[in-house]
DNA sequence: TCAGGTCGGTACCGATCGGTACCGACTGGG
DNA sequence: CCCAGTCGGTACCGATCGGTACCGACCTGA
């Protein structure tokens, strides 16, 4: 059993140089989500990640108990960050539900999109009881309940179908841009969703 | 370099009784195609291909020069007999452009049904110049081109863009599946390619 | 000053990875 | 009958896998 990171440690206050970025924790968490993203979770060998954050192998077994828990933290953290750099893509858009689509364009074009991430993870972590597997589905669960609320703000009446109709082709565009890596699939998938919306009851008032 | 199998040997016509199926090749395939799907590439090792076929080693790479070899030989294979299955059940349910979703609906509720093959493919192979991510990206544009001429029958004017349009529902439904396993994605999917078909422009005639 | 905790470095472990070489058994066509 | 070719089995290769143990250096709070 490895013992667990407690508290904030002396060397985020003072001059730490060792490393770049403030613990080793932080740094392990950062470089393997890149990698893990990059190549895929079994692609990616625990002494890559060593090398590639200049972390000891002792200490990242002192921080995590084993590879997947590592996994397991670097897909939460992303899930947390994904969601709000999606609430803050989506008001620069105008916060209309449509604007999913427009924050989406935005990742396809950048030249180190991979797809995405939970969706990866529930491809390669085969077994849906597998604890990767889970955060991956939650993380998906939580986007659709996001889009419902901005569709339910814009005042559709039953808002939960056409969430899932929404998200469904989120993923839809996510995996055509994996290999037409462009914006295309964004605005193809936003049309499809402007009809959608444009043909939903909308609740009185 | 290893040699390659050249034509039908002794052994598919008289009663060889070694191992079940044809010949070794044949096994291999077979195999893991099998294995590939069900755990991923990466995660099913040349030896478990090996007893769960019964193939011997060397006879392996008397066939395949590599592994990768026999992943390309795999996703070739299962993009002909995919499209071949496809074409039979969209044919048994009317032959319409809709039809494709009552195709997936089958597939959905297998409780072996583990996503696409050759979305999984792109997914595990980061690199889009590999061999393997090649042949899923062009199993995608086979799929959309037999869409396309589904739509075209149907008297949809311009298919090309509402092919496009199906694609991304079809991946969006197999990617959803892959959490929600049910049929629900696919006939989702196919209320909003409904819409999309009603509102489609239609050639004269 | 000193115990306690974190750090990076390294040696090491058994297991498995993809791949090669060689073996004897088998069967067909010449 | 015998050579050519395929078969399954196995020993072996170097490399890498995830994981453990121990080290000295470093800094903190008591």
């Amino acid at each position: 059993m490895a013992r667990r990171y407690r508290s904030v440690p002396f060397w985020v206050k003072g001059g730490y140089h060792r490393g770049m970025p403030v613990n080793a924790r932080q740094r392990l968490l950062t470089t393997a989500e890149e990698l893990f993203y990059a190549e895929g979770v079994r692609a990616v060998g625990v002494e890559r990640i060593l090398s590639a954050s200049g972390v000891g192998r002792a200490s990242f077994y002192r921080h995590f108990a084993a590879k997947d828990d590592l996994v397991v933290a670097v897909l939460r953290g992303r899930d947390e960050r994904w969601r709000a750099w999606l609430a803050d893509r989506v008001a620069a858009h105008g916060g209309g539900p449509l604007a999913v689509f427009d924050a989406l364009a935005e990742r396809f074009v950048r030249q180190d999109f991979r797809g995405c991430a939970f969706i990866n993870t529930m491809v390669e972590a085969a077994d849906p009881d597998s604890p990767a597997h889970r955060v991956a589905a939650q993380h998906k669960s939580a986007v659709t309940g996001y889009v419902e609320t901005l569709l339910s703000t814009a005042g559709v009446a039953e808002p939960a179908s056409l969430a899932a109709e929404f998200t469904l082709l989120m993923d839809g565009a996510i995996v055509t841009a994996l290999r037409e890596r462009s914006a295309a699939p964004a605005t193809r998938a936003r049309a499809v969703a402007a009809v959608l919306l444009a043909s939903a009851d909308r609740s009185p008032g």
